[in-house]
RNA sequence: GGGGGCGUGGUGAAGUCUGGAGUUCACGCCGGCCUGUCAAGCCGGAGGUCGCGGGUUCAAAUCCCGUCGUCCCCGCCA
């Protein structure tokens, strides 16, 4: 197969028992029993047991852990009693005549071994290692088994493959860029994109028609379990297309990848819930499906309430919702945390009720309730004896949020072994800043539903915009894009960017748009995370090759570095006083 | 920018609350024994500035202050 090989030790079934093999790969594991030594080799299709028999190979070289061996011998069935059922090669051997060291390793600084996790820092010090791992070794395979899922599927629909620039310019709103400084024009500078957007849009201008590519994007801001500054994900656009072309072509993406991962049929389409519907049932928008305990609307049970704690709020144009946590026994000490944790997330309060077998209630609040609330609240919860109830009286956005918060606290599960698809859709045009001013929900080429209730309820407006959400986690954005040169006009105007703004950044994309632009729709998904969960990890560094810490260094390379001073001012680049001082460099020098 | 957890031979952990000799366990490493093991077994050995700096104390892995690294979370992520 290769000149080191003949068979990867996948290759190797009872069927082949009597051939010749010749193998290489890495010990994984020596057990020298005095005599005979059982090897387990393992290359990239998985492990073999090689018995090294001292009267086959009567000067057998020393072999450590991790070494680099090559083995000919025969395949063989191991002798009855010695299978081992744990091993999928477990019911065969290579009977070694030959083994030669290819390359020898040092002690290691961690066991390669799926069972023990050494600190994450030390991993990714000595990355190429903890890649060996099986587990490792399979997340790297199934981020190019979705890859090439994506690119499978997307290619049959006649989709066309497009690089766009890696050095763009910088944009001021939205992540923080990564700057590259420009030699030829100094003081100029290119950012990293955050996202191929403008280049996709102005390829649908250029009659691409049908555009995907798996685009590294980069944002400078800090990191989390789930995001890293640079990650991967599917850029895609449609040109003639509305927003159920992109869902369309989304869920056949998403199926062939979750059939290839998984090995099951996702039920298509994929179930829709509006934005507003998620924030209010959920208090998110982006609702991990895979359990119940949905906010509930308890204001009408509470119209006219002597309870004063729920009255105020709904005089002063607030809410009453609650949530069925189901049965639980919580202690007086646990249910008094959830209203500290009510609390800390900014709510006033949060009132706690558990249901008797009478149908009353045992709650601090039970004394001031009507035996008809009581009633209600049991009825639109559709509470049985022994569920916990809890409620929270705010504006309508505290109340679902905290609601929301909670119920991810007490029900989601800690594993991604069912998945539960969810269109989020109908996102607004644009938020509310703490400032009272409006900035986009997605980005400012989203198109309105209607330009009329833009113009006239901006802050109400609805966008074809739409997420698309795995067990609670953004898997990906899009939207219908504007190609409308006057309505961009409009958004921007709206946003306080004034035509003159508008020209000077994005000129070179508006002046596309004025050439025939084609109605046009798209999506992203980050493949880092679409990957993550498929693979049920507990964080996107592990499906990753190299990623970086929460600082932003890779402790591989050590990277970021300091470079020469002669660089800094090739670029006519000078660190600030402070910088140097930081750095222990002296006045001047660099 | 903020809140919290962690940092102990090469690795993982216990010890820290309640100060008293670098103590313990497992893996790995080195040497020896062992011919059907499979996280092999048995015997012996080496290996640590308890992240770093300062303070309190007769005495600090342990208490206090600071700092660095790392992880989780909030902010942030159009």
């Amino acid at each position: 197969m290769t000149t080191y090989r003949t068979h990867l030790t996948s290759d190797l079934s009872l069927e082949s028992a009597g051939d010749r093999a010749k193998l290489a790969g890495w010990v994984a594991k020596v057990r020298n029993l005095g005599g005979v030594i059982f090897i387990d080799l393992r290359d990239s299709g998985g492990l073999v047991q090689v018995v090294v028999d001292p009267e086959s190979v009567p000067t057998a070289p020393t072999l450590r852990m991790e070494y680099c061996v090559s083995v000919e011998g025969t395949v063989r069935s191991r002798p009855e009693g010695t299978e081992n059922p744990g091993m999928k090669t477990g019911t065969l051997e290579v009977a070694a005549d030959r083994i030669e060291v290819l390359s020898r390793s040092g002690p290691l600084p961690f066991m390669i071994d799926d069972r023990i996790d050494a600190d994450e820092q030390i991993r990714l010090r000595y990355r190429y290692l903890d890649l060996r791992r099986p587990r490792m070794a399979a997340n790297l395979a199934a981020r190019s088994t979705c890859i090439r899922a994506i690119r499978e599927t997307l290619d049959g629909l006649g989709f066309l493959d497009v690089e766009t620039p890696t050095l763009v310019n910088s944009t001021p709103e939205g992540a923080r860029d990564f700057l590259v400084p420009s030699r030829l024009r100094p003081g100029h500078f290119y950012a990293l994109p955050q996202s191929p957007q403008l280049f996709k849009q102005l390829l649908m201008v250029s009659g691409v028609e049908r555009y995907y590519q798996i685009a590294r994007c980069y944002r400078d801001e800090d990191t989390r379990a789930d995001r890293q500054v640079e990650f991967t994900q599917l850029d895609l656009e449609g040109s003639f297309w509305g927003r159920e072309d992109v869902f369309s072509t989304i869920e056949k993406v998403v199926a062939e990848v979750v059939r290839r991962l998984r090995g099951v049929d996702l039920p298509l389409p994929l179930p829709r819930l509006t934005h507003s519907e998620a924030l209010s049932r959920y208090g998110t928008d982006k609702p991990d499906l895979r359990f119940g305990m949905a906010i509930s609307e308890l204001s009408r049970v509470f119209e006219g309430t002597g309870f004063r704690g729920f009255g105020n709020v709904l005089a002063g144009g607030g809410v009453v919702r609650g949530i069925n946590a189901g049965p639980r026994s919580f202690s007086r000490a646990e249910l008094d945390g959830l209203v500290d944790r009510a609390k800390q997330l900014g709510a006033a309060g949060l009132v706690w009720a558990v249901v008797k077998d009478d149908g009353s209630l045992r709650s601090p609040v039970a004394k001031f309730l009507a035996l008809g609330e009581i009633d209600g609240m049991i009825r639109v919860l559709e509470a049985s004896p022994g569920d916990v109830l809890l409620v929270v009286a705010d504006q309508p956005e505290v109340a679902s949020a905290v609601l929301g918060a909670i119920r991810l606290d007490l029900g989601k599960p800690s594993d991604h072994d069912r998945l539960h698809f969810v269109w989020v859709v109908d996102f607004p045009v644009f938020d509310r800043t703490d400032g009272g001013g409006l900035t986009p929900s997605h980005h400012p080429f989203t198109a309105p539903v209607s330009v009329e209730e833009m113009r006239e309820r901006p802050a109400e407006a609805v966008a074809h915009a739409y997420d698309l959400v795995l067990n609670g986690s953004e898997l990906g954005s899009g939207s219908v894009r504007i190609h409308d040169p006057e309505t961009q006009r409009e958004v921007f105007e709206i946003l306080g960017i004034s035509a003159e703004e508008a020209e000077s950044r994005f000129g070179w994309f508006l002046e596309g748009l004025r050439y025939g632009t084609p109605p046009h729709a798209g999506f992203a998904i980050g493949i880092d995370r679409l990957v993550t969960i498929l693979r049920d990890e507990p964080s996107i560094r592990e499906v990753i090759p190299f990623p970086k810490t929460q600082s932003g260094a890779d402790p591989l390379t050590t990277s970021p570095t300091r470079v020469a001073g002669s660089q800094l001012t090739e670029l006519g680049i000078d660190l600030t006083a402070a910088t140097k001082a930081a750095l222990g460099d002296a006045a001047g020098a660099s």
